[in-house]
DNA sequence: GTCTATATCGGGATAGAC
DNA sequence: GTCTATCCCGATATAGAC
């Protein structure tokens, strides 16, 4: 992290995005940030006036983070798997630096689903923007027929699922031995490129 | 539900499943369950002791269900891909049936791993048993060699990410129908496993 | 801006009557 | 077994000195 002494209201972020991320909002004690980013309570409050703002603002980046950034994608002059190589690619290099995003993004999500809507558009991320991603991907006349909607969740999950599960399935398939898990996490870049083009390539 | 009038025990146990598996351990009140299930607080103290006993008899025998029935498979004799098949079909119905269970394991996994593995081994799960399994697959020489843990993650999470997604995948795919939602997810059963076939066959 | 001290409240747990 | 009343701690939030 190299903090050479971050400014006090960049610290207490830090710190907040570190527990709530371990613990989710109602795990998380407003001491124990505040332990992390060494100042006290009332030092928190001072900046940011509550729990929940506090929050707000830890969420809205680690959310942004989550969205895949799959909008640029959409104009790239590549092939249809060269696009999703480099989605699966970089989407597991941004979940391994980042291994608790996910539940933490998902479990919160549930917990206050009216925000959303909202945040989603604000985003400029939308239902017509990824309608025009679909069809440019059934113009493509070299990969079998599927769709968008269904591909999707297909590459996310499988990149999303070894890191939300992991401490089921390191247990169960690498008899908890983390050098391994790490191994066969990026193993798994290479794995899903490959299962998708199998799958759709004709 | 039908609940005729189940006795006072049944009737925490479908409460606290409820209110624990909506709200996680944390967010969950011992008030709200006692509401839920017609009864007072301390009435909760007197059948299960604390709070956290009464979650461990939730979160086994939720725990239990969410781990896939793999084992009888291995020596079912049908070919791989009518196991894939099965396997696919009988988890999404699982989970239609209980769309918040995986989240649910997924968080309370995190927070309390070291009562896992004791978990796993009393449900007689271990990674000689999925040993079996796997050399059992590698000699199918009808389907391309694949490593039977990437497999295991792809199926999975191809399965479990849009139920534990939902709420931002029915925003952003589906403009918030919920009906269509439902259609998509029973959809997948299909989309899934050819999928899975068209990936790995020959 | 940063601290200590304190107000306030919610929630898990217990006592004890019926 | 089931209830009401209460204890008690922990956690958010605020007051106020420096």
């Amino acid at each position: 992290m190299t903090e050479i002494q971050l400014d006090t209201e960049k610290r207490i972020l830090l710190a907040a995005k570190n527990v709530f991320v371990r613990k989710g909002f109602d795990g998380a004690r407003m001491q124990e940030i505040a332990d992390e980013a060494g100042i006290n309570k009332a030092l928190l409050h001072y900046y940011f006036r509550s729990k929940d703002k506090l929050f707000e603002a830890i969420f809205i980046e680690a959310f942004s983070g989550f969205i895949p950034k799959i909008a640029g994608l959409a104009i790239a002059e590549t092939t249809f798997f060269e696009k999703v190589e480099l989605i699966v690619h970089s989407y597991i290099d941004m979940l391994v630096a980042n291994p608790h995003l996910p539940l933490f993004v998902l479990h919160e999500i549930q917990r206050n689903p009216e925000n959303l809507v909202k945040m989603m558009s604000s985003m400029g991320v939308n239902p017509v923007l990824l309608g025009q991603i679909m069809s440019g991907i059934s113009k493509d006349d070299s990969i079998r027929t599927i769709d968008f909607k269904h591909l999707l969740a297909n590459i996310l999950g499988m990149c999303i699922f070894p890191f939300i599960a992991r401490p089921i399935l390191q247990s169960l398939l690498f008899n908890q031995n983390k050098e391994e898990y790490d191994k066969y996490l990026i193993e798994r870049k290479k794995i899903i490129t490959e299962f998708v083009y199998n799958s759709l390539k004709l």
